[in-house]
DNA sequence: AAACAGATCTACT
DNA sequence: GTAGATCTGTTTT
């Protein structure tokens, strides 16, 4: 099994199809729910319109400035979380979006958390994931190796031909770039939904 | 003090 | 499957 930091540390779109598979575990005093990430997205630092880091450092995006290996949580919409794993070198600022997962532990305590949803549903979209693991501001730079929250890579990447690629969602910005990649045929992929149909 | 950013949920077809 | 309403921490003026 390959070691923690030559997975999460690099050029992030290569790291960013390599997390494709790996189990995030994350403890709190209510149990332990794990997902097994089907769908992330590159952000590639102070470089990427896309990325909050674009405009410099800032209270917010400090976490994402610092070395691999942590989450950086944001805040959005009111009422959801967003979880990124750092995996730059520090002052790169490059990040991985975690947009949905399938949980494979506590999935009693995840349903519990994500109300009326259905199983698949549990971590499809970014916001949902964070909810089903119990993520929320306060784990904003949290290392992985703090006991609690742990990244178990796959043994070997998945082959090419299992992994999609497309353009990122929601952004008003650098929308353009194929950083978005998924499992193929997994049903807790989050739905695509193109900010305008193309003609 | 004011503007911004966005994912989820509900209800409807 | 699609459409529309929603909310508050962060950033900027």
């Amino acid at each position: 099994m390959p070691g923690l930091a030559e997975v999460i540390e690099g050029p992030v779109l290569g790291v960013a199809p390599r997390l494709l598979g790996s189990i995030l575990s994350h403890t709190t005093n209510d149990g332990t729910v794990a997902v097994r990430l089907t769908e992330v997205e590159a952000y590639a630092g102070h470089e990427d319109p896309g990325s909050h880091a674009f405009r410099g450092p800032t209270r917010r995006n400090d976490v994402m400035f610092g070395p691999s290996g942590h989450l950086y949580v944001y805040f959005t919409y009111g009422m959801h979380y967003c979880c990124n794993l750092v995996c730059g070198q520090p002052g790169q600022a490059s990040a991985v979006l975690l947009r949905a997962g399938e949980v494979v532990e506590g999935l009693d305590l995840a349903r519990i958390r994500r109300g009326s949803a259905r199983d698949r549903d549990l971590a499809r979209g970014p916001a949902r994931l964070c909810s089903a693991l119990g993520i929320d501001l306060s784990h904003n730079g949290l290392g992985l190796r703090a006991g609690a929250t742990t990244l178990r890579p796959r043994d070997q990447p998945h082959p090419a031909g299992q992994i999609g690629v497309g353009p990122r969602v929601g952004l008003r910005r650098a929308a353009n770039h194929p950083w978005r990649f998924w499992l193929t045929d997994e049903p807790t992929v989050s739905a695509y939904r193109p900010a305008k149909k193309l003609t």
